[in-house]
DNA sequence: TTTTGAGTTGTTCGA
DNA sequence: GTCGAACAACTCAAA
């Protein structure tokens, strides 16, 4: 067993516990060296957007403070990854590389190369999965085919979950110690310029500790009812492990273990809904690796045929939450404000922007891409693609959902709409997801001007829907 | 190869 | 107000 110093390359995978790179390091005698290279260029189109950058830049804080109190230095570079990864295998003498994988399709790509190049000059490369329960390839139909329905596909899934307890973190950590050259944190510049991220800090705790608390909260207090409670936006009734299993803060792996360990009946209605949300997860990197191309284009090739809307104003009335439709409009808002959007309303911003505007879904995901601090590629495309009907299990082309009706039955009260919407914080819960059609009485001593305070909506939901069924139907054989 | 059962999250209409 | 049926085939996955 060699004695050289090892890299362990960290990406998506910002966490010391369940981290089976590190492990695969601290296995050989060598020192470990852990390294965070930023190259945004080579992810393309999908590079971390501002919100993203924010998290990473308090992500990758926390876990360079996690590894002072191991006396560990985390070493920063730019990219290009593969002239970074060679300078520091020259400086360091170091003879391994180890990393957790990912799964999109670039990202896929040019680590295989990566594994090439090292390979050929007498490197170890090694990459572990560290970020799925099941990895793509693990899972396939009786035809060997990859999965296009969730419901099977998890059925087949949860049978090769293992029930290995995931890896502890490291107590102490050997090193080298020199004074290798790190770009600070700093210079990466992932803050904002202009202090967009004030509501952030309040929301949310990037790393590690972060995450854990999150799913203590969780376990705690949230998940037997989850099943109800996560369908209201107003109360905290969701995880909020999205961004944190996003950058790999907790593994998934983490999670179920968790769960076990508190006893909790896994079969039970609350923690089996929540294995099913970790399962979409799954679902969605499986389908994501097997159709490369569904970021871009449609699963259901048909829907290349279908007739979407080019329209600025309105695409920019949705992303600014000017649509007139409060329950829209609070969710557009929350996600400027925080990052973050309840699942509920995300479902109903993207049948909105889909059905009733009835604009490409790519402009919904990009701009989810651009302002959600928990933006995955899997996750994204496999939401955006569902909701507006063209992809991998796909919501029935006749489910339009009515933004009126999903506000009076999931925010009841009203809780969330004042949240978001102030400007309607004094109209009566009678009227509150539907203000156009208050007597004007009522909008008075609300103190609300449609049109001046608040949008009147800018499409009828009945004409909106019945034009969206007709564009359906142009498509069908 | 053919057949069969089933499919995250909804809405509207009419009784 | 409540409830069940219709919405429309289609495709997937397994038997």
């Amino acid at each position: 067993m060699s004695t050289a110093p090892s890299l362990v390359w960290f990406r998506h995978d910002l966490r010391l516990a369940d981290q089976p790179a590190l492990q695969a390091a601290m296995d050989r005698s060598g020192p470990v060296i852990p390294v965070y290279i930023w190259a945004p260029e080579e992810e393309e189109d999908w590079a971390p957007a501002s919100c993203s950058r924010w998290w990473l830049h308090h992500s990758l804080d926390a876990l360079s403070q996690r590894l002072e109190l191991l006396g560990v230095r985390l070493i920063i570079r730019r990219g290009p990854t593969e002239v970074a990864l060679s300078d520091l295998i020259r400086e360091t003498g170091a003879d391994a590389v180890f990393w957790t994988r990912r799964y999109e399709p670039e990202v896929i790509e040019r680590d295989k190369q990566l594994k090439q190049l090292l390979k050929s000059q007498e490197i170890e490369a090694c990459s572990f999965n560290g970020a799925l329960l099941v990895e793509p390839w693990e899972v396939a139909t009786q035809q060997g085919k990859p999965y296009q329905v969730f419901t099977p596909y998890w059925k087949a899934a949860q049978e090769k979950l293992s029930g290995d307890e995931p890896l502890a973190a490291p107590e102490r950590l050997k090193t080298l110690n020199n004074s290798l050259e790190s770009v600070s944190l700093q210079e990466l510049n992932l803050l904002p310029t202009i202090p967009w991220d004030t509501a952030f800090h309040e929301q949310w705790m990037p790393g590690e500790t972060g995450a854990q608390a999150a799913l203590n909260r969780f376990l705690d207090e949230i998940v037997s009812d989850y099943k109800t409670e996560r369908d209201v936006p107003g109360r905290q009734g969701t995880s909020r492990l999205s961004p944190h299993l996003h950058f790999g803060e907790i593994s998934p792996r983490q999670i179920v273990q968790a769960m076990r360990a508190r006893k909790l009946n896994l079969s039970a209605i609350g923690p089996k809904t929540f294995l099913t949300e970790l399962g979409w997860r799954e679902f969605a990197h499986h389908v994501l690796y097997h159709f490369p191309k569904t970021p871009q284009e449609p699963l259901r090739a048909a829907f290349n045929e279908f007739p979407w809307n080019d329209d600025p104003t309105s695409l920019r009335a949705w992303q600014r939450g000017q649509t007139g439709y409060p329950i829209v409009d609070a969710g557009m808002r929350e996600l400027w404000a925080t990052g973050w959007m309840h699942n509920r309303v995300r479902m109903i911003v993207g049948s909105f922007l889909t059905k009733h505007l009835r604009l490409p879904w790519q402009a919904g995901a990009e701009w989810f891409w651009d302002t959600l601090v928990d933006a995955d590629l899997a996750n994204n495309t496999l939401g955006w693609q569902w909701i507006s009907g063209c992809g991998a299990d796909a919501a029935p082309y006749f489910r339009v959902f009515n933004p009126i009706l999903q506000g009076v039955k999931f925010d009841p009260d009203g809780t969330y709409v004042r949240r978001w919407c102030p400007e309607l914080a004094d109209v009566p819960d009678k009227w509150l997801h539907n203000p156009w059609e208050a007597p004007a009485s009522v909008l008075t001593q609300a103190r609300v001007r449609l049109g001046r305070d608040y949008p009147e909506p800018i499409v009828d939901h009945a004409t909106a829907r019945d034009a969206a069924l007709a564009a359906f139907a142009l498509i069908k054989k």
